[in-house]
DNA sequence: CACAAACCTTGAACATTGTTCAATAAATAT
DNA sequence: ATATTTATTGAACAATGTTCAAGGTTTGTG
């Protein structure tokens, strides 16, 4: 429900009558809507780890385009899963509520992709300062992705999209290579 | 209200109570709690306007370094307005009423900033591919910022928020000089 | 099989919220 | 002074997450 409409289009009778119980079922298979949306948020990031490592298993890339392939392969699975993917981002806990450990762990696991190919790039670098980096070329690019495949503004055609991509993927890391020179 | 509670705390009841009227009442000063919430943005967009703004005014920056003070401007703001800066991004319309034309013109506005340094950094190129680059540069920082201000996962100290944008829009600027060569 | 204990399902009920609206009051024009 | 327009009120409505007592179903045990 959440792919076809939305995490604002995800209600409880609505599910109840898609799966065939009483809304008050619902409860009885997830204690709360947060935990249903941190469920499907858990699978939605399997199939995003699995396809950033696909993206790099063909042929022998270098440090340096493994990185533009995994960030176009992140850019193309929000695109293809558009409303699971913001589902991850636009879903907010409570204040009160913390975010359960499985859910915190996951998210975890994405810069790992990352973080190998930079580690070859830049050998020199602990692996704190590593952790950072990868971190901030994971945010630049999810920010891109973010504003780019947002309707509110203009519309960027994805193509369009892919290449500014990999020419700023490209930029940050020759312009990081640079500096450590 | 939005600045204390957040947007999701902003509710028609408590605004009518504390504004001294009743909850109805709210209806003659705004259509919808959209239109609220856009007009709200409106003004934070307007502040943020003139913090970049305030940020390049001083000294006379090289197109480089003003990039990265607009860049670290951006992150101050956010950091001091957190709220309002979030209810920028998270809020959504309803799929069939589309956001009316000022509001959409307000966002507009931000890349000017950008546009200009850029321009200087790369005269050879059009006003179509500056306002695509301009696009870029803010995505990635916006990206930054947050993922850095979001307590979701690891908190990221302030000051290393600032350092790591300021590395990476420079890497940025640089590596697309290197290319443009 | 008989019985008990555990578990599941149901659908009504509750609380919270955005929104509307008929009634009423206030302001303004004539 | 009166009529007309405008603003305000607070009750009512609809949508929605959540709870819960009542009743049903399954499962373990002698």
């Amino acid at each position: 429900m959440i792919a076809a409409r939305g995490l604002a289009g995800l209600k409880t009778r609505d599910l109840a009558r898609e799966i065939g119980c009483a809304n008050g079922a619902v409860y009885n298979l997830v204690t709360d809507v947060d935990e249903l949306v941190l469920r499907v948020g858990s699978r939605t990031l399997l199939r995003l780890d699995e396809a950033l490592s696909a993206a790099v298993s063909a042929g022998e890339p270098s440090p340096r385009e493994a990185l533009v392939r995994i960030a176009i392969a992140y850019c193309d699975f929000a695109a293809e899963n558009l409303q699971l993917w913001r589902a991850l981002f636009e879903h907010r806990m409570a204040a009160d509520k913390p975010l359960p450990d499985w859910s915190v762990n996951d998210q975890m696991q994405l810069f790992r992709h990352i973080y190998q190919p930079l580690a070859a790039l830049f050998p020199e670098r602990s692996p704190e300062e590593l952790g950072i980096t990868a971190r901030s070329l994971f945010s630049a690019v999810h920010g891109m992705v973010t504003l780019g495949l947002e309707q509110k503004l203009v519309a960027v055609p994805l193509p369009a999209l892919r290449k500014e991509i990999a020419t700023l993927v490209r930029a940050m890391i020759d312009g990081l290579i640079a500096q450590a020179a």
